[in-house]
RNA sequence: GGGCGGUUGGCUCAGCUGGUAGAGCGCUUCCUUCACACGGAAGAGGUCACAGGUUCGAGUCCUGUACCGCCCACCA
């Protein structure tokens, strides 16, 4: 290695291996690429060239910060970089910007589970102290997931990383929350929303998957009250009315028992009283629209407090609302003899005292979906709770104008229709999460003006005795420290339990307090532990002598009525002065910020260049699998902060599943890490199956066996490039100058160059456009897969083997010379090489620089200095020949026919053969094409005859191809019943052939409709059918 | 209950605007000759899920059916 040549990634005095080594070559190469700072996002300098061409920007779907990159990180790169590297190539300024994402709840739900190993629940570290393990997490994953991207090739501007808690993404969630706040779109309510009781935080809709579950149908009898007695106690008539329920624990919260207006067997029914079992409440039967007269017995139990739909009947009939459920998912006091039971317990319990009672009916299978958190899969409540909401119509308005406008297009389109769909039919969107890890809600509450509405939880060892116990269910989740002291999870399938702390004593019994909200209604409170926190307001807490700091430090609050101050800036103090400010103890959704990611990245709420520059960018590439959590919001949230799109092509990606069809997940086992694959087979190999398994929008299955297909044509790359350059030698090579040829001359050059110069010329010319056109159609695969049908299938197996015949000649064998140096095929090798390795270094950037280095370290007149930044072709020359491809298709045909017939009689690989050929009118093409047919056919002496009839007709093979016969000699190796059987089928099946385009032929239809170009191409094949038939039926004559 | 995608040789998948069915792997036969056995040569193998329809012509367009998968949806 020579000083000078030390940022190379190949050294020329070094000879090449036999065979590719990815793992001695990737990582030299990325830190020449980024040594050189070619990955750098560069604005232009006004007035220079580059600045007249259109900007080409990517941000990087973050990946979160919980772990390593899986195999659908890959594919997001391997597009993305495929993207950047072509428009790269193509001269456009390009920008990558790579970054990671905090990933509250996921990031926190693995940090817990790493603590749990250690004994430990965030509860017993407090907020700080788990938020700085959390960044420890984080400070360990992120060199990780960076390195991972440099190891599949990312071609990412590294100096424009970005951390979604960094100080920029931080003040544009400000900002966006503030504007929002402003403009009305965010508001704080109580609603019924969807509560993980195992990660204790709400979820939005989009966060709860629906898994099929087999379940029960419970058919509950409630009697019918009419007055009371005289004690006081309920009068039951003796009748009964039945509800079927697949949640019988919810019963104790039933307000009602509904029935549809027009079931006339319940018609009389309506208005009367039923009362619940066991807990004796009388609740109203009344008829809402909403109820099935089908399903079940056409009577429902109207639970509002934990059933969206019984939520709306409550509604639209006055109903109460009564909460029966603590935040992890145990009975309350309202559950009378059923609190402090886990749901499940609760459910089975309940069931066991109604059927002693007879009031269960009967139990059905019934089959059901079923909401689970989609990160722990622990099945959802749906809770009332006080939580923060978007207000989404507003901002979807101009969300599916742009789409419908076009101004933003879905690659695959089908995607668009999806997209819109969501959209018209969008929900408020609950963004607050009762998380210790993301972007905190900068709302904060004066102590001073509003102390008597902050209500805040402490842990039971910071509370004071003689602050009222235990009212749980404030307003929205209970205190964080409550819930460490809650009986571990039980729900079936969470592989992870809760954090177990030993459960004394019985919460039963415990007075319950009862708040009133704010919005009229009783929210009832539990005790939900043996330590029950205290809830108190902030000044009962301060009178009774706890401090402000002890508050700060350990409690949780919300300011369900106060005067929320949203600022971006921290406030220094309340506006009225002297008193302090709590913030907002919850934290945003991930995908809120998630949502600003296309600007944030790129400085907004500043006014930066990048951001004037590269915003709106130019495609948004990720999985559909996120259109709704991500691609949605980011389109709402640009549109809405800048007035502008953020992207003007969302390109989706299918989910890679590994070989068995399975989706890819680390729980299971089923991950394929790309690292390993990389360690096994190379980047280029992973990146080249990834891009080629399947097509935009579609799912792919990953296999190993399939990877191998990339790694192997990176080695037949390798070997191709390694034979080129050992014919080069050391005399250096002037590539052939395809734009001088064209330019003087913009006919093809039929009779300066050789046909088979003509023919890669213009195959390789025609791939180029083909390529550049498929590369706009984003489909990436087919252009990857037509680079390498051209390289092996045309490039290696038939040029670079003519050209060896052209090189060495035959002279070993005696009889001919080798062509004179003028009629060099190196410049056209050189050529067609280095154009292919330009027009594969997206798909396989390491191994083409490596290459291209050792290549054009040969050749003269190559003006980059690194393949990375050489121009793309696009085959702009307009080179095409279509009467050198037709003969040198003559010539590969005649080859093939001649090694068929030597394979079929199993004539020695090695030893040549007499061959006689005859074409009718291409008698040139042959005569010119001899030494090759001889060579690569070995077929010597080489006869080429006016009319095959010249030939031998004694013990001879037949191959007849389109106006070429061959006859090859066969003496002593001859068998003729295995030539004749040979010849029958043959042509038996050109005569299948003929019929067929004959049958098409004689349908007037079909010449009267069809294309005159299409009629002449089917009446030439015909003739050419038939020309083949005679020649096989001449042949088989011969025989005898 | 809606919607979408898939169903092409043994396996995994291409086949983009309708005009002679392709690839890789696997399989058969042969070849370790001076780029490559991560290779070369020759070959076998497909009623393109099924049923209709449009069309001169359909794997490709339309309708329906069947399986498989996914998404959305408040039938308790």
């Amino acid at each position: 290695m020579t000083p000078s040549n030390d940022q190379r990634p190949t050294t020329n005095d070094q000879p090449m291996a036999k065979a590719y080594e990815p793992r001695t070559t990737e990582d030299r190469v990325y830190r020449f690429w980024e040594t050189r700072g070619y990955f750098k996002g560069r604005i232009p300098e006004p007035g220079s060239a580059v600045a007249a061409r259109d900007p080409f920007c990517i941000i990087m779907p973050p990946p979160n910060v919980t772990g390593e990159l899986h195999v659908g990180h890959a594919l997001t790169d391997t597009v993305e970089d495929i993207l950047i590297r072509w428009h790269r190539m193509l001269g456009d300024p390009t920008l990558w910007v790579p970054g990671v994402d905090h990933a509250g709840i996921a990031t926190q739900n693995v940090v817990e589970k790493q603590l749990a190993k250690e004994g430990i629940s965030r509860h017993d570290l407090g907020r700080d102290e788990f938020e700085k393990r959390v960044w420890q997490w984080v400070g360990r994953y992120r060199p990780i997931i960076s390195n991972q991207h440099r190891r599949l090739g990312a071609s990412a501007d590294w100096s424009s990383e970005v951390f979604t808690l960094d100080d920029t993404p931080q003040r544009a969630v400000r900002t966006t929350f503030k504007k929002m706040f402003d403009d009305g779109l965010i508001y704080r309510g109580e609603r019924l929303i969807n509560w993980c009781p195992r990660c204790r935080t709400a979820l939005s809709d989009l966060e709860v998957e629906h898994d099929e579950q087999q379940g029960n149908l419970w058919y509950i009898r409630y009697p019918v009250v009419d007055g009371a007695h005289a004690d006081g106690s309920p009068r039951l008539t003796g009748e009964h009315i039945t509800v079927a329920t697949t949640r019988p624990e919810t019963y104790v919260g039933d307000v009602a028992v509904a029935v549809n207006p027009r079931d006339e067997r319940y018609t009389s029914w309506v208005g009367r009283t039923v009362m619940l079992p066991v807990i004796q409440r009388e609740i109203p039967v009344l008829a809402d629209e909403a109820i099935e007269m089908e399903f079940g017995t056409g009577a429902v139990k109207v639970t509002p407090g934990h059933d969206p739909t019984d939520f709306e009947i409550g509604q639209r009939h006055g109903l109460r609302i009564v909460n029966v459920m603590n935040d992890d998912a145990t009975l309350n006091d309202e559950a009378g003899p059923y609190a402090g039971m886990d749901r499940y317990e609760a459910r089975m319990t309940m069931l066991r005292d109604l059927e002693e009672l007879h009031y269960l009916e009967k139990t059905e299978p019934h089959t059901m979906q079923i909401g689970t958190c989609s990160r722990c899969h622990t099945v959802v409540e749906p809770l009332m709770s006080w939580q923060w909401f978007v207000n989404m119509g507003p901002l979807a308005k101009p969300g599916i104008a742009v789409v419908r406008e076009g101004r933003i297009k879905f690659v695959p389109e089908r995607f668009e229709r999806i997209y819109l769909n969501w959209m018209e039919n969008i929900r408020d969107w609950c963004v607050s999460r009762q998380l210790w890890w993301g972007h905190r809600i900068p709302v904060w509450y004066s102590t001073d003006e509003d102390g008597d509405k902050i209500i805040v939880t402490l842990p039971a060892e910071w509370a004071p005795d003689h602050v009222a116990q235990a009212p749980g269910n404030v307003a929205k989740a209970p205190s964080n420290m409550a819930q460490a002291s809650s009986p571990a999870e039980r729900t079936p399938g969470d592989s992870q339990p809760g954090t177990a702390v030993p459960h004394e004593g019985s919460p039963a019994g415990t007075a319950v307090p009862h708040e009133r909200s704010p919005a009229g209604r009783t929210v009832p409170h539990s005790g939900a532990g043996p330590h029950p926190p205290a809830v108190a307001t902030y000044n009962e807490l301060r009178a009774s002598g706890v401090s402000h700091e002890t508050i700060l430090r350990y409690g949780t609050w919300s300011g369900v009525g106060a005067t929320p101050i949203v600022s971006i800036e921290t406030p220094e103090r309340s506006p009225a002065g002297g008193g302090h400010l709590l913030q907002e103890t919850d934290v945003l959704d991930t995908w809120f910020s998630s949502g600003l990611w296309p600007f944030s990245t790129l400085g907004w709420p500043e006014q930066t260049a990048e951001l004037k520059y590269w915003y709106p960018t130019s495609v948004m590439e990720t999985g559909y699998d996120i259109i709704f959590l991500w691609v949605s919001r980011m389109i709402m949230l640009g549109l809405y902060n800048l007035g502008e799109i953020p992207y003007s092509t969302v390109y989706l990606h299918g989910t890679v599943r590994n070989e068995h069809g399975q989706r890819m997940s680390k729980s299971l086992g089923t991950g394929i890490d790309p690292l390993e694959v990389i360690e096994k087979y190379g980047a280029d190999a992973l990146r080249y199956t990834l891009i080629t398994s399947s097509g935009p929008g579609n799912d792919m299955k990953l296999s190993e066996q399939r990877v191998e297909m990339g790694r192997n044509f990176a080695n037949k790359l390798w070997n191709v490039t390694r034979f080129v350059i050992s014919m080069i030698g050391d005399t250096k090579v002037a590539p052939f100058d395809i734009d001088a040829l064209v330019s003087a001359n913009r006919q093809p050059p039929t009779t300066s160059l050789p046909v088979e110069d003509r023919w890669i010329l213009s195959r390789v010319e025609g791939l180029a456009r083909s390529v550049d056109e498929q590369m706009r159609k984003f489909e990436l695969g087919e252009a990857a897969r037509q680079v390498y049908e051209f390289v092996w299938s045309e490039f290696a197996d038939w040029y670079i083997e003519i050209a060896k015949v052209r090189v060495r000649g035959a002279t070993a064998e005696g009889t001919r010379e080798a062509v004179a140096a003028e009629d060099s095929p190196l410049p056209v090798l050189a050529y067609v090489l280095e154009r292919s390795l330009r027009l594969l270094h997206p798909f396989m950037p390491f191994v083409t620089e490596e290459l291209w280095q050792a290549l054009t370290s040969k050749l003269d007149g190559i003006d980059q200095d690194a393949l990375i930044v050489a121009a793309y072709p696009r085959g702009e020359s307009g080179y095409a020949d279509a009467a050198a491809e037709r003969e040198m298709e003559l010539l590969i045909d005649v080859v093939r026919a001649i090694r068929n017939i030597r394979a079929e009689k199993k004539v020695e690989p090695g030893k040549f053969i007499e061959a006689y050929v005859a074409a009718d009118g291409a008698r040139g093409v042959l005569e010119a094409g001899a030494l090759y047919i001889e060579m690569l056919s070995r077929a010597r002496p080489l006869h080429i005859v006016g009319d095959i009839s010249q030939a031998p007709k004694d013990q001879v093979a037949t191959a007849v191809l389109e106006g070429v016969t061959a006859v090859v000699p066969l003496a002593g190796l001859f068998d003729t019943a295995a030539e004749r059987a040979r010849l029958g089928k043959l042509i038996a099946d050109a005569e299948a052939e003929a019929g067929r385009i004959d049958a098409k032929l004689r349908n007037e239809q079909f010449r009267a409709k069809a294309p005159a170009k299409v009629v002449a191409a089917e009446e030439e094949r015909l003739a050419a059918v038939r020309a083949r038939l005679d020649g096989l039926r001449a042949g088989l004559a011969e025989l005898g």
